[in-house]
DNA sequence: ACAAACATATTAACACTGTTAATTATATTT
DNA sequence: AAATATAATTAACAGTGTTAATATGTTTGT
């Protein structure tokens, strides 16, 4: 009984792992049934005895994907203490995460979601993804009296709109046309609503 | 000649009003070549004569449906006199518009750019479609001392990344769950950007 | 009026896609 | 070793976008 769940789950990890590799590396137009299970060393068929759909699976990629980002968006602030300058920075590096790796904005955000169960879950992983990460600088702030906890959600509010807003425009937009004026964008965005 | 341009114009213009009825009713997923050109009255093959491609296509709806957006927002604010109250009421507005067709944010957003040429213009359009509705208001609190011209840009901005960042998370993540929930969140989101 | 040239529309075909059912292969249990 | 359960595979279906070859209609020159 337990062996076979072990089993079950590494199979499925064999899945996830082969759709990472793809999304990574060809982006998320070149994942498929078959183009999975090719790297898996499965049939195409077989995902089905593992999982509803190919979106299912796809967004079971979501959570290691946020690990990575995780530890990108970390180690840019590790030296930093707690404050707002260090939610600035969190922020800052959060874009730049999703700049280095544009196919993981495609999938926390465009793609769209399947109606299995555990599509509530994911979305809430990922719409709170720059909350999770600032977190301890905020309560640090509203102790501080830097911001009033009113305050404090309204901000942390617009900012990761805003900031969400600006990563699905430039990225599937193209606008601003240059990377370098839309760093510049950022900067600005992020001042200011902090500011 | 000219004949010739205003009969080809007239064609296009068949597949296009095709495609607007099916992003209209069914969703921009439900888009496809066999469809749109069954809905017009033509073999899916014809399409090539007068496309590149389905998302060449598909893009040209963009503009007839801004139009129609147009009609909605200023429907909506013209018994306001401009000024800091109106662009709040445009952009409570503009979110209204996508929450009644959300088939329109995802062909205005979400959907992936051709690589054909007009694409920037396209993109252009929709980009600035929100600073377009406000821009004479933007004017006259600048003219007014409301805003320094500076400030009025950087609002300005802040403005249009966090609500569409909100209409992004809200119309395809799901977020917050239920429509009340969000019609508050947009609201304290404009006050808070603009106050 | 007739044939040649051109423009346009259609069908057939290709290479894909997701998904399901039937079938085969592999373990497991009796 | 035989019977059963489980898992993986192939075949098939109904779609998709796109292109090439074919058929149709229109215009032009003789």
């Amino acid at each position: 009984m337990n062996n076979k769940k072990i089993q079950e789950e590494r199979i499925k990890g064999y899945f996830i792992e082969a759709t990472k590799n793809i999304i990574k590396s060809e982006g998320i137009s070149n994942v498929s049934t078959r183009n999975i299970a090719n790297e898996a060393g499965y049939s195409y068929a077989t995902l089905y005895n593992y999982f509803k759909d190919v979106k299912e699976l796809v967004f079971y990629c979501v959570q290691d994907f946020q690990e990575e980002g995780e530890i990108f968006i970390l180690g840019k602030v590790k030296e930093l203490s707690f404050g707002k300058e260090r939610i600035k920075s969190i922020s800052q590096a959060y874009v730049d995460f999703f700049l280095e790796y544009p196919n993981y904005f495609e999938l926390f955000y465009l793609e769209r979601l399947s109606d299995v169960s555990s599509t509530k879950q994911i979305a809430h992983l990922i719409t709170s993804f720059l909350d999770r990460m600032s977190k301890a600088d905020w309560e640090y702030c509203i102790k501080n009296n830097i911001y009033t906890r009113e305050n404090a959600e309204q901000i942390k509010s617009q900012l990761n709109f805003a900031i969400n807003g600006a990563l699905l425009i430039y990225l599937n937009r193209k606008t601003p046309e240059s990377y370098t004026e839309f760093l510049q964008v950022v900067e600005k965005l992020i001042n200011g609503i902090l500011d």
